[in-house]
DNA sequence: CTGAAAGCGCTTACAG
DNA sequence: CTGAAAGCGCTTACAG
């Protein structure tokens, strides 16, 4: 949009407005600002002198049509108000924010015609590459169009083998969260997972008892109870556990939502936490998991740094480093009250 | 970035492959492509055939040069992480979306030197407006650098009253919120605000002070009491409304966080919510609202319809109405379990 | 060291 | 109806 004044001027300097200005040629004052080209330095002083009290801002948009770069990339999420992709935009966001390149923001809502719609108009953009983040672990179908740049799926993994990937790394949280309450002197440990349709709630499960069979332990009650990702499945859970082993000195949940329904409904019947019963939670929702009582112990699963590194690989690969294959993210044990060492 | 393939054609077509295949100009590629030229509908017909089997997508950066406007908007938050600006920032995205515009997405962190750097990148790539996302309804200060184009401030208004700003009403919600305890019944109601450097909080405790005025009530103990945004605030402060007036038969929450701890505490100490009393939180949060015991009625913001709002006034002032000042949006009543009729 | 020219991918009067 | 030309804002060999 330019807006001209009374003078016929126009607000968004050019650069011919510049040249003009300094009694010299566009393409000198092209070289002037750009440095690493052989100008006078004092015609290089004046041009730049002039180019800033203009308010001269080169149009980067006329610019890449010579680099072929344009500076930008493409952020698809499929859920804007979820709670892992906006960690995930943070650090991607943050990444590039530091380099020259801006990020275009689309929302599918989980709606692949839109998800189609927008990578159009992200191609039209010419964007230099794409990342694509997901509202689950569960691995999703490729973009199905062929695109000339390269794409980076962050969260949810592609599942094709030859795209790049980068997601947490669930498995290891799950030994993570095990391994804190064995190392606590717990040996009567029950898991409270999540909704079994969600990879994250299976990978959980699966890290946390690799890590009970190394100790020749097993879970109350034999395996993991799926259920919900609630507090409420949290409360029922935790009683029925209780009733199969009423000395269960151990719990661990496949969410902070699910943990806080442990402590609320073991603090209502009268438990210790976390002397008697240590609790650990996953995803470290400070909203949740700072406010109960005692405030959880929970896996974060860094989520940032995933979107960091979604951002330094599509990097990599538009300068045509393509690593391919899916890249995992360790998680970090976030210690507050809902665990403790048993004496 | 373009690839080249075996035949040595660029894996991106521009219009010159497209009139070379179609052995015709370049400009009549544009024409046929645009519709609204006088074209020989076969012409036009062979072209889009073409266009379509090279994948030809008009790029977007080249035809903004002509036509001025790029069709892209940066949206400036100061917090991604936030609770708040999420939704308004949905919003905008989808309004915008809907169009035919694109939306640079920028996180300042609250820091306004990077809040700074990130309007000049914005400016570099001559977006056609901006919308400036706070984190807290306080007014901030506008932006300091004299922008050619137009910016809608959504969240926090700007200072300024020449500017467009767009918030919540939080007046009217306080009211809303009152008036929603009054006509159940409720005649001993208590206050349990927020942080009072909030304005947020203090904006909501007038509206519900002129509706129990109105009634010709008054808070128990007098006025509303400020403290924190917290759960734990919450417990402590019903306790001790509680001591003022055993009999007190309504709470409003300046949040649902004060809220949630206000309904624990009341079920741990025998009383019978929402019977014998109501509570009413503020901001609808689904992960706290929903999971209480009972779920809690709230007050929603109507973020998104914010963002909208905002993405509706920037396309106005694009277009040269500046619809200058602060534009409200109402808040809506959402019914749970934690209010009901007294008798 | 400086500038005229060609060109990036597109659009739009203007001739034909 | 179609195309050659000029131009949007910039960059980059290429002469001078």
């Amino acid at each position: 949009m330019t807006i001209i004044n009374d003078s016929g001027a126009s607000l968004t300097a050019t650069i011919r407005d510049v040249a003009a200005a300094a009694g010299v040629s566009v393409s000198t004052v092209s070289k002037a600002l750009s440095d690493g080209y052989r100008v006078n330095p004092e015609t290089r002083a004046r041009v730049k002198e002039i180019a800033k009290s203009l308010h001269f801002t080169p149009n980067r948009q006329a610019q890449s049509l010579h680099s072929g770069r344009t500076g930008t990339v493409g952020l698809l999420t499929s859920d804007l108000d979820g709670r892992f992709s906006i960690p995930v935009m943070m650090g991607a966001e943050d990444a590039f924010g530091l380099g020259e390149v801006s990020v275009f923001l689309c929302d599918a809502r989980g709606d692949s015609i839109r998800e189609q719609h927008h990578v159009r108009a992200l191609l039209s953009r010419r964007v230099d590459g794409l990342i694509i983040v997901g509202d689950s672990t569960n691995p999703r179908d490729p973009l199905s169009l062929a695109l000339p740049i390269p794409v980076v799926y962050a969260y949810a993994p592609s599942s094709s083998p030859d795209d790049i990937s980068v997601i947490s790394d669930n498995v290891g949280a799950g030994r993570q969260a095990a391994e804190h309450l064995i190392s606590s002197q717990r040996d009567r440990i029950g898991y409270i997972a999540g909704d079994p349709t969600f990879r994250a709630a299976t990978d959980r499960v699966a890290g946390a008892t690799a890590s009970l069979v190394a100790q020749e332990l097993e879970f109350v009650g034999g395996s993991a109870l799926y259920g919900g990702w609630t507090e409420e499945w949290g409360r029922n859970a935790v009683r029925h556990l209780l009733s199969v082993d009423s000395l269960m000195d151990g719990v661990l949940c496949g969410n902070d939502a699910i943990a806080r329904g442990v402590v609320d409904a073991l603090r209502e019947d009268g438990y210790d936490v976390p002397r008697a019963i240590s609790v650990l939670g996953h995803d470290n929702w400070e909203l949740i998991a700072t406010q109960a009582r005692p405030p959880l112990s929970t896996i974060d699963m860094n989520l940032e740094e995933l979107g960091r590194n979604a951002a330094r690989l599509l990097f990599r690969a538009i300068d045509g480093d393509r690593a391919i294959g899916t890249h995992e993210v360790k998680t970090r044990l976030i210690h507050r009250g809902s665990t403790s060492p048993k004496y």
